[in-house]
RNA sequence: GGUGCUGUAGACAAAUUGGUAAAGUCACAGGGCUUUCAAUCCUGGGUUUGCGGGUUCGAUCCCCGUCAGCACUGCCA
């Protein structure tokens, strides 16, 4: 049978790390079997759920390439389905309505916390008498449905990730509720554990690959695919990923979004590539830099590992700048114009191209995120510069003013090149009897404002391009 | 409280019918290059495999116990 698996992304917030990993880990299955990879949107909190966060799911699954072969199917649109199959199950005798209020369930506990024992659902309402059904309805009360769940059930499953995982029927909670209260005629809103099933089944998903954090679903669901008369897929439950201090790497970690990462100067290679190795080997010999199609090739849960993975911010940058060092000037500098819009600069992205290709060129090797190169730039942008205190300090050396005062004066009034910016730098040192060092570092501070900073004849050759270069020799001499 | 999962250098990890533990990558330190910084290249340090028992000729691996971390324990997904 034909590899179908899925992504479910709930639309209760923006495209987070975590369910991008899951996708990813998905769509290497799906890849490397030859198989589908489906979208689903699991929108049935009504409450929560907004079209702005479908839309930046989508959006953010594009963008880190993990292209889906059908959907996105919307459980919204499904309730129909959803219905009749709870109906089906209370035919058969293997749900019930359950008429409990929130607050006697919060009684009830509190009283078994008070007790010390596990808070599950005592079951309580699932062999009603008819009178009491009556009574219950009587009063005006709405019900759940509750599913069966057998206390002396023993569920196991061959997790592709964990091996042979099994619980017990009784650590489950007692009979689950599959869907939210409503008058008694009728049938309310179904849960997530519940439509999970039913669309996994209707869609014929094989494996189910998901987060960690879904292990104690899985027994439920599998009672469920039992009690719909299917086929139970194969579970997969894959490592999270932690913060720093070894907690599920959450909104509080700096990071809601995936877009987060785009606008902190990521590549959208880079971080799908350091998400594949969270959790995943790559197989011996191969390099730990890697598009998503060379690790399709060799994916497989043998080497997804079971311990949460800690992120690591250092690697995730060291990665983003391999992909940000052998980058085409051209295409860096696509992704490079927005930020230094974004930071002011003042240019024109058609006319200054040429300029800024060139500047790409000299930054782009040492670059590890987008962003950098801003502050990495700025005193080529910005007509007047703001000299560090080291910089000021070396100017008022013995010998700088004239060094400097002798590359003002040899300034051809053609533009300059490698060549003739060296053979001037040559003269002042031979005219002048200085150290090249000196005229060198000289020209640095003058220059840039600042001692340290990128190639000094790729920025001179650059500033020379918009006249500043006399300028500013000018104004640190004055 | 209960259940489950996990535990190999600072981080990610390899070691898969039990057979010399730490390959590889990041980080870190030193050096080269660049008369700067970054990048890059070279070199280097780092282990009672959480801890304690057991089985075995031999245990990171199997068993028992223990500790720790995390997850789940909803009319959320």
């Amino acid at each position: 049978m034909s590899v179908r698996v899925r992504i479910a992304p709930s639309p209760t917030g923006n495209l987070h790390i975590g369910t991008a990993r899951t996708a990813v880990f998905n769509w290497l299955y799906a890849r490397h079997q030859g198989g589908q990879f489906i979208l689903r949107i699991e929108d049935t909190d009504l409450e929560r759920s907004k079209p702005e966060y479908t839309q930046n799911i989508l959006e953010g699954l594009q963008w880190l390439g993990l292209n889906w072969d059908e959907g996105p199917v919307y459980q919204t649109q499904r309730t129909e389905l959803y219905a009749q199959k709870i109906q089906e199950l209370l035919d058969k005798g293997l749900a019930y309505r359950a008429y409990d209020t929130p607050e006697e369930l919060d009684a009830m506990r509190e009283a078994q916390k008070a007790r010390n024992e596990a808070p599950r659902y005592d079951n309580r309402h699932r062999n009603l008498t008819p009178e009491q059904i009556a009574a219950y309805e009587a009063e005006g009360r709405t019900a759940v449905i509750r599913f069966k769940i057998d206390d002396d059930r023993e569920i196991t499953w061959n997790d592709l990730v964990r091996g042979q995982v099994t619980w017990k029927g009784r650590d489950l909670g007692g009979d689950m509720v599959i869907a939210r209260a409503a008058s008694a005629s009728t049938i309310g809103a179904p849960l997530y554990n519940f439509v999970v099933v039913v669309d996994d089944i209707d869609m014929g998903i094989t494996q189910v690959i998901r987060g960690e954090d879904h292990i104690g679903n899985t027994p439920k669901q599998i009672l469920l695919y039992e009690a719909l008369g299917a086929t139970v897929p194969e579970f997969g439950h894959t490592p999270l990923i932690l913060n720093q201090q070894g907690a599920k790497l959450s909104k509080r970690d700096g990071v809601t979004s995936i877009f987060d990462f785009k606008k902190m100067g990521y590549t959208a290679e880079a971080i799908a590539n350091y998400m594949t190795l969270l959790g995943w080997s790559p197989v011996e010999g191969m390099d730990e830099i890697f598009t998503l199609e060379q690790a399709a090739k060799e994916f497989s849960f043998d080497r997804v590992n079971k311990a949460g993975a800690k992120f690591d911010w250092d690697k995730l940058n060291w990665i983003n700048g391999q992909y940000l060092h052998k980058m085409p000037a051209a295409e860096l500098t696509d992704l490079l114009i927005p930020y230094w819009q974004e930071a002011g600069f003042a240019f024109d992205p058609i006319a200054d191209r040429p300029w800024l290709e060139q500047l790409t060129a000299v930054i782009g090797p040492s670059l590890s995120k987008l962003s950098e190169a801003v502050d990495m730039t700025r005193y080529l942008f910005m007509e007047a510069i703001e000299p560090t205190e080291d910089a000021i300090a070396h100017l008022k050396q013995d010998g700088v003013t004239a060094a400097l005062q002798g590359i003002l004066d040899g300034l051809p009034a053609e533009t300059l090149t490698q060549d003739s910016a060296n053979a001037l730098i040559q003269s002042v040192v031979k005219g002048q009897g200085v150290k090249k060092g000196l005229v060198m570092k000289s020209l640095r501070a003058g220059l840039t404002g600042s001692l340290q900073g990128p190639d000094l004849m790729q920025s001179w050759l650059l500033l020379n391009q918009k006249g500043w270069d006399r300028t500013r020799l000018t104004a640190a001499i004055g």
